[in-house]
DNA sequence: TCTGGGGTCCTCCCACAT
DNA sequence: TCTGATGTGGGAGGACCC
């Protein structure tokens, strides 16, 4: 086998990664049943240590219900600029081995390690030094699946994971290779559901034209899939099936667009209320669109109300935008046209067609701050929090006796906290 | 059972331009 | 000038992922 054929795309997975860190600050945890998540009636389970799984809890499932299955659960608020940290620290690791790294969310990315083949090893030698590594350096287990595509090392990684049993956490093998020639034997007899974009309402679907393996699927013809399914999603599944997969490893991936949603502790009636969770949103995008250096043309609202259904409403306009207060008056024009007396449950905004051309408009309303002036005041603004904090300065209608209650990306990550509406 | 937050991608529909 | 086909962009909703 030549370097060129060997597996050499890896799924690097690090196992229950928000515990894992919350454990290595507080090692008396360790063994105990410890949730990451919001523990207010209205929110999900994050992460679940291996003790908790065994109870029968896993991650997106409603807090209420992971403590009636597990009454003796530790609940941990979560701590979102650690695991940031942490998680960068990690992914500095994986440079070592090689520069073609593609995170896909703070705990798992993949790594093309084919140009590191001749200086490193072997795929499954490189996979063993980088958990070796991680290990050593931060205290944190991973799971490494190798193959000659993403989609199958993605499913290495996950059966070499351990896994939860009623009598506690079994091992997992670590490290999981494909070898050339022995995927379709590894694909075919996995459950369907375990293909990337099979989700509830796709497995239903499939199922209905009698599919339950990946290996039904593999067999069935193309076109009955796509009958079945739908034209972009059928073709795709199907290749996923015979384990075609062509898409290659891409670093630094940009971002299509920003946002900022958040769920109330009870449901908001009050319009004036809603406003100024706007404004909160949108000044903490505006100043991520910032400081990312890009700006978007498409304003977007998300509401939910109180019996979940869910709507969003968006705007496009011709120049790109990265200022709170432009983003909050598009935001509210939206929701002008929303009926809130329903109860709003969940109030979202975001910044969509992201460029990085950040070219202003100049303004032409005469009731409204020039566009050049107000990028000035975001400047300012931003440099003001650089040095002193993102509580040192913020809209005026956020100010309180302690400061400016200004919104940071996963300040409240899992759902609200017991302590009341959001107010 | 009662459902978070931050994303991406797909589908459908509509309006508009060619 | 009208009509239909086609492409494109925007808007909305939904499925899915971690």
């Amino acid at each position: 086998m030549t370097l060129r054929e060997l597996p050499s795309i890896l799924h690097v997975d690090m196992d229950a990664f928000f515990v894992s860190v919350e454990l290595t600050v507080r090692p008396e945890l360790r063994g105990k049943p410890v949730i990451v998540g919001g523990a207010g009636n209205r929110g999900v389970v994050a992460a679940a240590s291996y003790a908790a799984r065994s109870y029968g809890v896993h991650s997106a499932m409603p807090s209420t219900r992971a403590r009636r299955l597990c009454p003796n659960a530790i609940f941990l608020q979560g701590n979102h600029a650690l695991y940031s940290e942490v998680s960068k620290r990690v992914m500095a690791i994986f440079g070592r081995y090689t520069p073609e790294i593609e995170p896909l969310s703070l705990d798992e990315a993949f790594l093309d390690v084919g140009g590191s083949l001749r200086r490193l090893g072997t795929p499954e030698f490189i996979a063993n030094q980088i958990r070796d590594e991680v290990f050593a350096k931060e205290g944190l287990y991973c799971s490494v699946g190798g193959a000659t595509t993403k989609f199958l090392s993605k499913l290495a990684s996950e059966a070499a994971k351990p896994v939860a049993t009623r009598s506690g956490p079994k091992p997992g093998l670590g490290v999981k290779i494909i070898e050339p020639g022995t995927e379709l034997a590894f694909l075919h007899p996995q459950p369907v559901k375990a293909l990337w974009g099979v989700g509830k309402v796709t497995l239903d679907k499939l199922q209905r034209i009698g599919v339950e393996t990946v290996g039904d699927l593999a067999r069935l013809p193309v076109e009955t899939v796509i009958a079945g399914v739908g034209k972009a999603s059928g073709r795709h599944l199907h290749e996923l099936a015979n384990a075609r997969d062509p898409r290659h490893v891409v670093p630094n991936v940009a971002s299509k667009s920003v946002s900022h949603e958040e769920t109330f502790a009870s449901d908001l009636f009050d319009r004036s209320a809603l406003d100024r969770e706007f404004v909160r949103m949108a000044d903490s995008v505006g100043s991520r669109l910032r400081k990312s250096s890009t700006a978007g043309r498409t304003v977007a609202i998300k509401v939910r109300f109180g019996d979940f259904t869910t709507i969003t409403r968006s705007i496009t306009v011709s120049t790109p935008i990265d200022s709170g207060s432009e983003i909050v008056r598009l935001a509210k024009s939206l929701l002008d046209q929303v009926d809130i007396g329903p109860g709003i449950r969940l109030l979202g905004v975001g910044v969509q067609s992201l460029t990085e051309d950040t070219t202003r408009q100049l303004s032409l309303a005469l009731d409204e701050q020039p566009a050049e002036r107000r990028s000035e005041v975001d400047a300012a603004v931003d440099s003001i929090r650089a040095r002193f904090g993102a509580g040192s300065i913020g809209p005026a209608v956020l100010a309180d006796s302690t400061g400016f209650r200004v919104k940071q990306k996963g300040d409240q990550p899992w759902g609200p906290d017991e302590s009341g509406p959001n107010e």
